[in-house]
DNA sequence: ATAAGTATGTGGTTATAACCACATTTTACG
DNA sequence: CGTAAAATGTGGTTATAACCACATACTTAT
C-alpha cells in the first residue's frame, strides 16, 4: 500500500508519516481484492466501514424489488465509498458496492468507535475534519440538485438553476458548465423539450442564451 | 446563554463544562437578536459562522431572480443552519436565512481556521464529530430523496421509495411513515394522480396497499 | 474549403401527470 | 353510536413534457 498516494487522498491529506500509520492502524486498514462484478457492500446491510478505492473502479447501484437497475455513481481511485454510511449508525445500504473491474480496495473502519470517543490525536482529528469536507462538499450538490429538480415544470427548473448560478457569479450573465444535453441531464428532463422551453423562455423576455452562455433579463413588473 | 441546554444541542453534545467554554471562546460565539423578517444571512454573500438557533424560529427561504420565492425549511431552537456554508470555502449561499419571528441566534465561526488547523483537543476532535454526524444524517436524507424523486413517472417514484423502505425494514411488509398526501409532496407529484398510480399498481399485482400499510408483491417474471 | 460529425432547435404526436369536482371511506369525538 | 371532518379514491379535462423524426447550426479535421 503506497503511502505517499494515501497522502494525496481526500481521507487522510495533511497527515504526516507518523499520523498515517497510526489512523491506519487504528482504522484496521484493510487491503481487499475484488473480481470483476463482485459485491463489495450488499444493500439492505449496515456497515461500519466505508472503502476507499485504491485500483480499478467501484460502481454504486440499486436494484429494486422489481429487479430494476440503476446505476448511480462510479467511484475512481482515492475516492471513497460508503462513508455516510459507516458513519450514521444502523443505517441499511440502498445501494450495492460493486467492483466495475478487477480493483483493489482499502476498506476503513471508521464506524461509531473508529472515529470519535477516543484520544485527542492528531490524525483523529485531521481525518474527522476531512471527512467533514467530504461530507459537506457531497451535501451542497445534493442540496443544490434537489433545489434545481424540485419545481415541477421545466421552466421552473431552469429558472431555479439559473439564480443558483447567477448568485454564485454574482453576476446576471455567465457561463454553464453544461452543455444542452448535461443539462437536461443534471435537471432530470428531455433535451429537446428543455431547448423549447428555454426558446419560449426567450420569447418571453427572461433571458437571452447562446450555447451555454446566459444572461438574465429581469422585466420591469419583477421590481 | 444557558450551558446547560447547548450542551444537549446536536452541536455541543458529549462535551464537559471546560470544554463547552473552550469551544464558545475559540468560536466567537456571539449572541445574536433579529426582529421578526430580518435577514440573517443573505443568498449570494459567503459566510465563515454557522448558525445555532437559541429561541424563535428561522426560515431557510430562496428568491429566485424573477421574484419567485420558495420556503425550504423551518430551523427550530438547538438546530444548526448554513453550517455548509460556513465550511466549504467561497460557497455563496444560494439561500437567504430570515428570522421567521424574534430569535435569539448563536453566530458561531466554524470557518477555515475555526475548525481544522490547530491543535487536538478534545473539544475540537468532539465538535468536528458532532458537526460530521449532522452533515452525514443530512446527507443520507438528501441522497434518499434525490433517489427516489429522480425516476420520471409516478410508478417509478413510487418503486423507488418502497423498494427503500423495504430494505430498511427488511421485510417486504411494512408501513410508512406517510399518509398519501405526504407521500405525494415527498415525492413531488399530486396526490390524487398519486393515489390513482398505486391503484393501478394493485390492478397490475405489484402490491397492496391500504392507507399507510403496504405489501410488495414479486411477480413470477423478476426472478 | 468541404465533408463529417456533433450539438442544438423545431414540428407533430402521444403519454402522462396536473388539475378540478366530487364520491366514498375512514377517523375523531361529542 | 352518529355525525362532522378528514383522508382517500375516481372520472373527466387540460396542460405539459416525453418522444420521434428531422432540420439547422456549429465544430473539427483533412
Amino acid at each position: 500500500m503506497d503511502k505517499e498516494k494515501l497522502k494525496k487522498t481526500v481521507v487522510f491529506r495533511g497527515m504526516e508519516d507518523d499520523e498515517l500509520d497510526a489512523a491506519l492502524a487504528a482504522l484496521g486498514a484493510a487491503e481487499r481484492k475484488y473480481a470483476k462484478d463482485e459485491v463489495i457492500l450488499h444493500a439492505g446491510s449496515t456497515t461500519d466501514m466505508m472503502g476507499l478505492v485504491l485500483e480499478g473502479s467501484v460502481r454504486i447501484e440499486s436494484n429494486d424489488i422489481w429487479g430494476n437497475r440503476t446505476i448511480l455513481s462510479h467511484i475512481a481511485p482515492g475516492q471513497v465509498f460508503a462513508e455516510t454510511y459507516a458513519i450514521v449508525e444502523n443505517a441499511a445500504l440502498l445501494v450495492d458496492a460493486v467492483a466495475n473491474r478487477e480493483s483493489k480496495v482499502l476498506m476503513l473502519g471508521i464506524g461509531s468507535a473508529g472515529i470519535l470517543g477516543h484520544d485527542a490525536s492528531l490524525w483523529r482529528l485531521k481525518l474527522t475534519a476531512n471527512m467533514l469536507s467530504i461530507s459537506m462538499q457531497k451535501n451542497l450538490m445534493l442540496s443544490g440538485r434537489s433545489f434545481h429538480t424540485s419545481p415541477k415544470s421545466i421552466r421552473g427548473r431552469v429558472m431555479a438553476y439559473l439564480s443558483s448560478v447567477s448568485l454564485q457569479t454574482g453576476s446576471d450573465e455567465f457561463d454553464i458548465p453544461f452543455d444542452r444535453q448535461q443539462l437536461a441531464d443534471y435537471l432530470n428532463v428531455e433535451r429537446t423539450a428543455l431547448s423549447k422551453e428555454i426558446g419560449k423562455m426567450k420569447q418571453d423576455g427572461m433571458l437571452t442564451a447562446r450555447k451555454n452562455h446566459f444572461r438574465i433579463l429581469k422585466s420591469e413588473t419583477s421590481l
